[in-house]
DNA sequence: CGTTCTATTGACTCGATTCAAACTAAGTGG
DNA sequence: CCACTTAGTTTGAATCGAGTCAATAGAACG
């Protein structure tokens, strides 16, 4: 892995939410870090924990799970910090857990509190992708209380794939998926065997394939129709083939690839 | 209502969740609001809306509701600033409607920012509002995921009794109900008609009532043990009847009150 | 005093869970 | 490199919680 990756993803994903200007990405390139490496299944963080950094994603997928339940509410992509909230409330209500292998950065909490007071835009740039976490759990609530079960799949497998896609993964609807049928039944909040069925169902439909740890979307109009899938929330300056409000359509329509089905 | 009534819930919400200071509570009292009332349903903020300032509740309950599905993702009572976040990020993704009868004081932006800048404390405090709110998004994930239906709703009126409770209202397991069922509904993410059935279980189990738009909770310890309730999440200081983790047990037994059934 | 909203009840249906078993892929150690 | 072990996926059958539909009863409101 070379120097500056972590550097890379963080300026990645807040420059997906935010203008940045060459003073910040200056100062994120101060950060300073460390580097830790797990296995799938295992906790970065527990419980009960008060880290004294953070944990900036740079490889594969982590999630915050439930102990008690096992119920997984969020997951992340690299670029993202799970943990940013303990820089203010350092004490942990769930495990940060490995969907796979991950990399992560450690990042102390002060490497946060200097941007934020030297650059009023930095600051502002990592409260919104706090408040992209909130507007993306009501979102997963919204899930979970009004889609059926096949909506709540195809609908997480969208959201994983714009938020990689914004920091310039899966760019051909590739993604690597080292998480289980499992894992994804825990975030959908149904059980594994009916998870099974579900994708099952998605490939049957032709809307994608799901093998060798790798999901390909084949055809991402119908998974974004199965899903009533709305990147708003999101909170992206842009969504390839999707138009934001307000905003001047600047995308032609070849972004949006037309996919041949390749048996 | 009395004069200095916006002041006294919002300084009761701050100290249900850190320490302030008197000066902290001088700069409360310089809040500059006007006052608004709904009526039942009515919406106080539409998606879309961009407000340029914040609610805060006074009396009753609003929510966030889902314009597409209806779903509702969060509750709150007197003391709460639902719309908190829209000093980062003004534009609203949901729909704040009030459930029953409303009061809220609209208090502008700006308020919310001089205090910050003014007291790092009172700034913290605002911080930790926000991820209380996170936690509890988190925790209803958990609800609708992993809990049947008779536990997502006691463990809604858990939260809601002790929210009231810790800003000094509903000290006696009574606390006004003017939503309606099918609120309720909307909230836990099932039919009005399993609503209501519901309802009626938890009436014969004898833990609570509910006529005349009041919710008399006769059973406490019943009601927490079906929702499996632990409100460590909600980030207050001390809730009567429980004990923080870490803290030394201050609250003697007879603070949890022993209910006669009154027929 | 009727109109409207809310609560209640029963019958039927269906999506999803559970249980159990078989099958496949992926490690691991001899 | 194979035999063994473990983790993950797939399948079918039985069951159950919750939804839907439809009709009635009751409360609130103008």
């Amino acid at each position: 892995m070379q120097k500056g990756f972590a550097f890379t993803r963080l300026a990645d994903r807040l420059t997906s939410i935010a203008e940045l200007s060459d003073g910040d990405l200056e100062l994120l390139t101060r950060m300073s870090y460390t580097i830790g490496h797990f296995t799938s299944h295992e906790c970065v963080l527990r419980k009960g924990d008060e880290p004294s950094s953070c944990c900036l994603l740079l490889q594969g997928y982590l999630c915050w799970k439930d102990p008690a339940s096992g119920q997984i509410t969020s997951i992340y992509v690299p670029g993202d910090v799970p943990d940013l909230h303990t820089v203010t409330a350092p004490q942990l209500d769930a495990h940060l857990t490995a969907l796979g292998p991950v990399v992560v950065a450690f990042v102390p909490h002060a490497f946060f509190h200097d941007i934020s007071s030297q650059s009023v835009n930095l600051g502002r740039a990592l409260r919104r992708l706090g408040m992209a976490e909130t507007a993306s759990l009501r979102n997963w609530i919204v899930n979970l209380g009004s889609r059926d079960s096949l909506a709540r799949v195809a609908h997480l497998i969208c959201e994983i794939t714009v938020r990689l896609r914004a920091v310039g993964l899966a760019q051909d609807y590739q993604l690597p998926s080292p998480f289980t049928q499992s894992d994804l039944a825990s975030a959908c909040a149904i059980s594994p065997v009916h998870a099974n069925r579900i994708i099952q169902d998605l490939r049957r439909r032709r809307a994608l394939q799901w093998q060798s740890r790798t999901i390909t979307i084949t055809d991402w109009r119908m998974l974004v129709h199965l899903a009533r899938f709305e990147p708003d929330y999101l909170g992206l300056r842009q969504v390839a083939g999707f138009q934001r409000p307000g905003s001047i359509p600047s995308i032609s329509p070849a972004e949006t690839p037309t996919f041949s089905v390749t048996p």
